[in-house]
This record gives structure tokens, C-alpha cells and sequence, in this order.
DNA sequence: CTGAAAGCGCTTACAG
DNA sequence: CTGAAAGCGCTTACAG
């Protein structure tokens, strides 16, 4: 019933230890047994049991999973799932360990890649979009590194997958929600403001949200003006000052979209000048306190990514990218989560 | 470095093979054994090895998957995704087979529950909330088969996990959008009319998802009037039938929930009126015709649970529960997902 | 009630 | 370049 490995070496007329040289493309056989094992396999329909080659592997798998240091609640969460999925695949033969650097330092990021040489099988990456870390991702991934990217791509590298969401369409999602909840506006009033935060233009993901929003907000709610975008740094005090500004300056101001992190920051200022009600705030993550402020009323929407199913995702596709097996694609998309107050897990 | 059935025989004095049968609850083994065997395993904090004992076993675990019958797009998906996962599992000591019967008949279902006797290690059943389903239920639970509920659940029942979204929860969710959607209404106009559609009030789910949206629509949006449900029977002609007359009679209609299928026909009776572009509708379960009507404008919103994830979910619910795992509860949270143009996966 | 031994389907040195 | 044998951590008859 279940072909094994054999029922190939026998269909091939050699010993398992060449068929197993041959499935994993190990060195050291004669390109004539290397076709007839490919054709006996091919015949059998043969399918290997990984349960069964990790259990025969003398060495565990060994991970290593980049993340930004001492940051917001979004990285706290991610990390902690990163944590949590180690403890439980420990017992499966995978290791993984957590480094952390400094998010905004592209070369930090890069000499920790490099430091990596070829000490671990496969590495996630919360990455940044610049030369010197997509060098650095080319350079493991040349060395034999599975590399996957978390969260942050960075698009021009060989990394093997991104395991994130689509932050253009996260973008444009926010600005549906938006657009939608402020609804339609009587022509004499002119039109609304909406107010645009993120954490740094530097960041591709806060860059991407942004124009995503933009071009929705343009394109589907001519009536509504998104003010020029301010910078927040993702500090919720920062935040609070760029947004107690914003509205002192806006007296017409009909919603807000903060693109990062720092949300308290915009809670604060918009009950300091009672108007959280009448504002649309669209945030991102979902944390106790975005949470509770989405219960409370005053944040409207969060749009979401799952940092649990990240953090399994990355180390399910790099055991399959190790294994040499397919992921299943649908299992492995990471969702724009739209959390209203009574959708939240 | 890794602790193994051998170092708690060791430990305990015993042979590993006494210690499988303290560890797995076979019987036969003197109280005093149980005792020294369970303290060295605490002792030595061993955790098991999956895999390896998927390996070892002699038989494949069978589960058997009971869905509704020659019914809609969202059932034929699920029905697709169960035999995806059957297909991968396959290899890994895991057989899955599809049973069908008629969802609207209780007893059908109570009797193919109770036909399967104990020919299976795992059973997963999109139920009825009926008594006699109820009874079926328990008898396959307490004959030993794992059991869990998919898409709708059986409360009452001894199941042991029930795969699928909170229903009133999602109605909630859509009564929300709909409800923001639609905006404020100048006083003047009265109350703007919304259109309730179900596929039959026999079915929990839909029940469910009425009652959530009901409430919602009462609390939050007090300038909107739900119309009494109408019955869809979840078919398409049906339900444009009676969209139809809902339009006919209500010049002031703002929006439509329907919390069954049959969206075809809705959009044909709006096209019809020529009124898809001033009602919000809000639909449930992303397929490919939803997603062209979101793309279109036509839906504003879907409101969607990931056959994917469901059916992958109950395999894996079923196996830890067949191994003496705990699952991985946030893994196995489905999400009650918000689709809008935007953010269609 | 308990244990010795074989075996699940692979991988890994070690020989040749 | 190829094979025989041991071993991964369990479970399973079979003996006793």
C-alpha cells in the first residue's frame, strides 16, 4: 500500500542508501543510477515521509529569526509567537533562535546577516528595503540559506518567500473603511479633512499603506482631502503632538489614518479636544489598547495581521524549503484582518 | 539533550515498554507501576515524540468528514479543501474520507452518525441542533471516537471542539457595516428601510447571524427599520423572487443583509430595479461570484469564514485528539473575516 | 502485569 | 560510486 524507499531501491535494483543520495539531491552518483532511481520513483508514484526523515536526521533544523530590538507592541507580540512556536517545534527537531537589532540601521541589519555565515539552515528576517541587507540576504541565500523575509520585505533579494501581508492593499483597505464610515458630505461645507500619520518614510511598509490610501481617497472620496502626511516615529508622545497640531490646524477635520504604531498618542490629543467622537480614526494592530479603544468607540476600524500566524508561517515554510517539500500556499497567506468592535478574536 | 521513552524506563526502573502503556493509558499495568512511571516522567519533564510515534504506530488514524450534500459554492469549497487536506495527510499516517448527506434532515444525519459505529478514530460533522443529532453525537463519544463539530455546531453535544466562526458575532460585524455604510440619515426622511434575507430559519447559523444583526441594527443605528426576515431557502430564483417584492414594496430601502447564499439572485433583482448602486449589501461567503460583485460595487461587503482553514483545522483538532495533544488554540481560531474590494485574498 | 525484540521509513557514518 | 548496518523514538505483538 504506502511505497517506500524500498520499494524504489528494489524497482531500481540498488540500495536505499543511493536512493536517498539521489531524492536529496546528494552528491557522489553516477548520473545513469541517478536516472534509473528518477525513474523508478517516477514509475512508483513514490511520495517521502518526512515524519520519517525527521526522525532519521541525526542533526535538528536550526533557525534564526531577525527581529527589530526594544520596539512597539506589534514586535513584542511578534516575538513572543516566535517563542512560542520554538518551544513547541522543539520537540519536532527544529531550533530556532531569537536575535534582535536595530530596526532602522540597514548596516546592522547587514553585518548580523553576514555574521550568520552558515550556522543555521534557514533565517526569517524582519527586513528593510535597502541595498546593503538585500547584499546581505543575496549572500546567505548563496550560501545555501533558506531565507525568508517577516513582516518587511525587501522585494529585489533572493529570499525564498515573504511571509507578510500587502501593505498597499492594507492602504487602500483603510481607506475604504474610512471614506465609507465618514460617508457622504453636503457640497456647501467643502471638503473634509483627513489626517495622514506614519512612523518613518523610511519604512516600506508605512510608505506603502500610505500610498495605497492615497490613491483610494483620490480616487473614490473626491470630497474628502487627506492633509500632507506627518510623521509620528511610532512614539505615542510624538504622535500626540504631531495630532494635537493637526487638529488645532484642521477645524474641519473628518478622519484620521495613522499608518504605524502610537496610537495612544492620537486617542490622547483627540479626547484632549473632545472630538472622538466625530472623527474616523482607522488604526493598525490589534493590541489590548487599540482593542479597548475599538470597544470604547474611538477607534473606528484596525486593520490587522496575524503575528501568530506569521511566526508559524515563516518556520512552516523554511522546515518545507529545508525538507525540499511544497507549503501549502493557502495556509501560508497572511490576511488583512479588518477588526470591528465585534469581530475581534 | 533530548529526553526519550528510555530515560524514563530508566528512570523509572521499568522497560519502555510499561512506560508506553503508563503514557498512552493502556491498561494493564499495577497502580504502583503507574505511580513510578508518572513521577520519572514528571521528574525528567518528558514531553513525547510525535512523530515518531505517528511512525511506530501499526494503523493509520481514519477520520471521517460528514458534510451537507449537493448544496452551495461555500459547501463545494469546503468540501474541496477536506479532500486537499486528505491528500496531503495521506502521508502522513492520516486517511480521511467524505461522506455527504442531506443537511435539513435530522434523523439522515443522526442515522449515517450512528452507522459509523466505531470505525473511525475521528469524526468531523457540519451538524443540526437537534436532539437527535445530539444523541448521535454523544454515542460516538462515548463509543471513543473524537468528535468535532464544522461550520455549524450541535451546543448540547458532548463534542469535544467545535470548527467554525461565532454566528451572532458575524452578524453583529455586518450590521455594523451596513449600518456605517449607510450613514446618517437626515430626520426628515424617517427611518431608511433594511432587508433581512435568510436561507431558513431552521438552520442555527442563520438564526444566529439574524439575531446579532438584529441587535446591533436596535443599539447603534436607531434611525434604521430591519424589515422581517424573508426565506431565501438559500436558493438563488427564490431569493431573487423575493428581493424583489422587498424592492417592490419598500421605496425607502437603504440596505440588504443576507445571512444565507443565493446572492445571485439579490444582485439580479437590484440590477433589475436599478438600485445596486444606492443599497448597501452585505453578503456572506467570499466565492468567485461575490468577489466579482464586491469588485463591481454591487456587494460592499462579505462577510467570510475560510473553508481552508476549517477543513485543515478539523484534521488537525481530530489529530491531536487522537495523539493526546493539546492543540494550538490560536491557531485554530477561525476568524470571522471582513472582505472588502480591497483586501480579497 | 511486565519485558525483549522487531519494526515504522527514513538518514548516516563506515567500508569497500 | 555504492551498499550493509545501525539508529532516530516510538508502538506492537508475543512470551512469560
Amino acid at each position: 500500500m504506502r511505497i517506500t524507499i524500498q520499494d524504489v531501491a528494489r524497482e531500481a535494483g540498488v540500495s536505499v542508501a543511493t536512493v536517498d543520495r539521489v531524492l536529496n539531491r546528494r552528491p557522489g552518483v553516477r548520473p545513469a543510477t541517478v536516472q534509473r532511481v528518477e525513474a523508478a520513483a517516477d514509475k512508483l508514484a513514490y511520495q517521502p515521509d518526512r515524519l520519517a526523515a525527521r526522525l532519521a536526521r541525526a542533526r535538528d533544523y536550526r533557525f534564526c529569526f531577525i527581529l527589530p530590538k526594544g520596539t512597539n507592541t506589534f514586535m513584542q507580540n511578534l516575538q513572543a509567537e516566535v517563542e512560542a512556536a520554538a518551544q513547541r517545534l522543539s520537540v519536532e527537531r527544529v531550533r530556532i533562535s531569537v536575535h534582535q537589532v536595530d530596526v532602522f540601521d540597514a548596516q546592522a541589519l547587514a553585518d548580523e546577516l553576514e555574521s550568520l555565515g552558515d550556522s543555521y539552515d534557514g533565517v526569517a528576517v524582519v527586513a528593510l528595503d535597502h541595498p546593503l541587507v538585500r547584499e546581505a540576504l543575496n549572500g546567505l541565500v548563496e550560501a545555501g540559506v533558506k531565507v525568508v523575509t517577516l513582516v518587511s520585505d525587501a522585494p529585489g533579494s533572493k529570499r525564498a518567500h515573504y511571509v507578510g501581508i500587502d501593505n498597499t492593499a492594507a492602504g487602500r483597505t483603510a481607506a475604504m473603511l474610512l471614506g465609507r464610515f465618514v460617508g457622504p458630505r453636503s457640497p456647501e461645507k467643502g471638503p473634509g479633512k483627513v489626517g495622514l500619520i506614519a512612523g518613518s518614510l523610511a519604512l516600506r511598509d508605512h510608505v506603502e499603506r500610505q500610498f495605497g490610501f492615497e490613491q483610494i481617497m483620490a480616487r473614490e472620496f473626491p470630497h474628502l482631502e487627506v492633509l500632507p502626511v506627518r510623521e509620528g516615529r511610532d512614539d505615542y508622545e510624538k504622535v500626540e503632538a504631531v495630532t494635537r497640531a493637526l487638529l488645532a490646524e484642521t477645524p474641519d477635520m473628518v478622519g484620521i489614518y495613522n499608518v504605524g504604531a502610537g496610537n495612544r498618542g492620537i486617542v490622547r490629543a483627540l479626547e484632549a479636544a473632545g472630538r472622538q467622537r466625530d472623527i474616523v480614526f482607522i488604526a493598525h494592530d490589534l493590541t489590548p489598547f487599540t482593542r479597548k479603544q475599538l470597544v470604547r468607540g474611538t477607534i473606528d476600524a484596525v486593520i490587522n495581521q496575524d503575528p501568530g500566524h506569521e511566526a508559524r508561517s515563516a518556520a512552516r515554510v523554511l522546515l518545507s524549503a529545508c525538507e525540499g517539500f511544497d507549503f501549502v500556499a493557502d495556509q501560508e497567506r497572511i490576511r488583512i484582518d479588518v477588526f470591528l468592535r465585534d469581530n475581534i478574536p
